[in-house]
DNA sequence: TCCATACGACTTGTATCTATGCTGGATCGG
DNA sequence: CCGATCCAGCATAGATACAAGTCGTATGGA
């Protein structure tokens, strides 16, 4: 056994990945009992996975009742949305005003989409999938500023929960979004934030999943 | 004894308003044992305190080695100041497009406003200060995203504790801080968002404790 | 002197135990 | 038949016990 990641961690570890990827859904309750008979360890490292669920937002704990999987409210998708619409333009509003940052931006984001086209290629969603969320991830940190960055992260999470909920459709084919990622690349590479602004605006709303 | 509230909450409610007056400095390491002694409890609910605090950044937990209360990094007062000025940006933008949210808007602030000018008035330094807090929080909620309203609250904590670590400076003389706010107000009332942004970008500039 | 190691103090990680709160259903009185 | 009450079962809250990791220091040998 290889103890350097705790009881705890792997408890948080694996209840935080049912939630988000739907198994454990939104208005579930849950006990601690329950999770430590599963996992096979003591109520404790339970607790301490539902505790830290709690603070991020995952789970209501009720005090001697038991957990609540935090439904996905109404309003969720679009208070998501506009938030990462807010926090990536202004990233690239910030990157623009410094050619170096702009630079390095466009450079980095030429070669997620090559690892996105190549994964698109293979018929690897997965790859897909994971390349997408970088992209936008890396639009997100060029900022240079880590507390934005880091909730833009905390964003992705909701997001990848509520896709994983509802009916995942694809409005769009996948080269659509490709040639989109494509241009907004390119609007950064022109340091044209404004133009980069009015595409992700369509980007987001015409293709919601991502 | 009124058991409404756990004693993990209060440990929690103790350790971190330590932690935000500055009573805890940024770099401290501190140990379960401490804290339980100290407000006479056991390991356990002080354990759930720190986890909590961890997950919100207060703190890094270290294992077998103690907690560390986070110091505040260089460029975490251009981070949150940045921060806060696109929230609450894009909040009035928001709620200018509605002349209802709007109106609302305005009235809230005025009240607010009026509650300052009071504290100013007795000398009240705390009552200030609180609606200081309350105006640019009505502003954030304007904006009618709660994911976003959560977030700059979280912002409004870093600051306190930036402002209680730092020497409290004022800059500038409180009226003059009011005299801003008003002029905030007035922006607003008028639906003017763009007014409201260069004002807003000058008043956390020059009053960076606000 | 220098280095390796053993030890002790301190810390957290996890399990377990007790007390208490909540809830739903059975029971009793009308 | 209906409503109040009681009670068993379940879930958590918190305390405690114990195991195990880490570091500083003392100690003994080369």
């Amino acid at each position: 056994m290889q103890p350097s990641e705790t009881a705890a961690d792997r408890a948080y570890a694996v209840i935080r990945e049912r939630i988000l990827d739907g198994t454990l859904a939104g208005g579930a309750l849950v006990s601690e009992g329950e999770f430590a008979a599963d996992l096979q360890l003591s109520r404790t490292p339970v607790r301490e996975a539902f505790l830290r669920l709690q603070a991020e937002g995952w789970m209501t704990l009720y005090p001697k009742r038991g957990a609540l999987v935090r439904p996905v409210s109404p309003d969720e998708d679009r208070e998501v949305l506009e938030a990462r619409l807010l926090v990536e333009t202004a990233a690239v509003h910030t990157a623009s005003a410094a050619s170096d940052d702009a630079a390095a931006l466009a450079e980095d984001l030429t070669g997620i989409l090559e690892r996105q086209r190549d994964a698109l290629n293979t018929r690897d969603a997965e790859a897909f999938a994971r390349a997408d969320v970088d992209f936008h991830q890396r639009v997100a940190a060029s900022g240079n500023n880590g507390i934005l960055t880091a909730f833009y992260g905390t964003l992705q999470d909701r997001q990848r929960r509520m896709t994983a909920t509802t009916v995942h459709r694809y409005d769009g084919a996948p080269h659509l979004l490709l040639e989109q990622h494509e241009a907004l690349t390119r609007a950064i590479a022109d340091r044209d934030p404004d133009a980069f602004a009015a595409l992700l605006r369509r980007h987001v709303r015409e293709n919601r999943a991502t």
